[in-house]
DNA sequence: GTGTGCCACG
DNA sequence: CGTGGCACAC
């Protein structure tokens, strides 16, 4: 079972990459986040003939998530567990097979001691209290998207310049390391201990080019379903090429995943 | 010798089309209107790369109007005779050879009767009395641009709908008529005379699939360059494929030019 | 740098 | 419908 998460940077501007890449991949479920296009104007038929069943949750310019799935998709849930619905559509959760899975999109904070910084932490709690529900439930739980954070120094390009910065300071690091504590392993992390692994490169400054990124792309998995991840990986071709997104997709794979 | 006036609808954005179409046509002399773009940011180095001098004359949004010719452009002027300057980049001539040659984008006029329509038909006294004043010093004389007035109802694809409209109304008419008393041939009717000879149409309504279009482009010619004119026609392709500008590149052929 | 609106102009 | 701003987010 193979599982992406992309952060694809508008959904309408890149459906035909989206697409492509699906026939390419043939992944059996992608979770999706800044989608940037509201419920009415998502691409539900063409993924529909696609072979993919959709769950999705966006808003007019910011934001928006959405899980993709060859196989029916339950239980959608479209808030974190205390809301009743999620202001910034920045959340989606269904389970399919017996997998919990949730496709996030972590604030991103501005800057570190801003407003927005203190909504990024207030948020992790949150996102921390509503995963740890979804255990209580499913043994098998998947946490997937652009977590806004780059866990540690390995996963920076150049982490002195990055010392203390948004995305990097240890506040957000922190936030971020009480989901593994919870009972989730980073599935990249179970098979490449290396640096220089990164998911997203600055649109500026030939970021890309010149490998300038951070990891802040992440498949979450539960003890049980980490156990059966056979290889994890990021696919760097995704940032090449004409108008793509800023984010690579980042995958995992499981074996006897409905066993 | 080939000249060809094209509305090209913002420079920056069909600079490729510009180039291919430049390689394919080999005109001596290009008019170009709407290019959108100031003089700072004129792609002078490419079109010099193509075989191409120009002289331009912008602003930021909104019209601008260039020359380009493979000859030496001399004694450029960038506004109408008793303008100093040209405040909506409407207007630039330039000699090539021993032929006075203007390249002008009529005001719009927005709807009969509007303080944008007078501005209009003042503009068109404006420009008669300039190439009227260019006539004394050369022989050899053209008007080529986007007049954005239907000359005759034979330019208007459903005269009746379009009776008294903006681009067909008398008082235009009449002042585009005025250019042609002083002296001037439309080089297209030299050649044709039938209905349905359009060179711009609408983007909306799929206009140009309909062929529901207008004919507001034109090359005038002086008497002695209209003795001269050997074919005449629009390049209805230019309006096809990706990405088009709303009007077709209108021509005119001469022969010798430089007898 | 690259997305999204939204506005003005045509 | 399709240009170019502009403001705003990241």
């Amino acid at each position: 079972m193979k599982i992406i998460s992309w952060n694809i940077n508008s959904l309408r501007k890149r459906q035909g990459r989206l697409l492509d890449w699906l026939g390419k991949e043939e992944p059996d479920i992608v979770c999706l986040q800044e989608t940037k296009c509201s419920d009415d104007q998502f691409p539900e038929l063409a993924l529909s003939a696609a072979g993919y069943r959709c769950v999705f949750h966006g808003q007019k310019s910011y934001n928006g998530v959405a899980i993709l799935s060859r196989d029916e998709l339950r239980e959608r849930q479209a808030a974190l567990c205390d809301e009743n619905e999620d202001p910034q559509a920045r959340v989606i959760a269904a389970t399919i097979d017996n997998v919990r899975v949730f496709s996030i999109y972590a604030p991103n904070g501005q800057a570190v001691g801003s407003p927005a910084f203190d909504y990024k932490l207030q948020w992790f709690v949150q996102l921390r209290d509503c995963v740890a529900e979804a255990k209580k439930s499913f043994a098998r739980v998947l946490v997937c998207g652009d977590f806004n954070v780059a866990p540690e120094d390995r996963d920076v390009h150049d982490p002195a310049l990055w010392r203390g910065a948004i995305m990097c300071s240890e506040e957000e690091r922190a936030a971020y390391r009480a989901l593994e504590q919870i009972g989730f392993r980073d599935t990249l992390r179970i098979h490449h201990a290396e640096a220089g692994l990164f998911s997203w490169w600055d649109y500026r400054m030939l970021a890309f080019q010149k490998n300038r990124g951070l990891r802040i792309d992440a498949i979450l998995a539960s003890e049980s379903l980490a156990k059966r991840c056979t290889a994890a990986g990021i696919d760097r071709e995704m940032r090449k090429g004409k108008d793509p997104s800023d984010h690579a997709p980042v995958w995992a794979e499981f074996s006897d995943i409905r066993t």
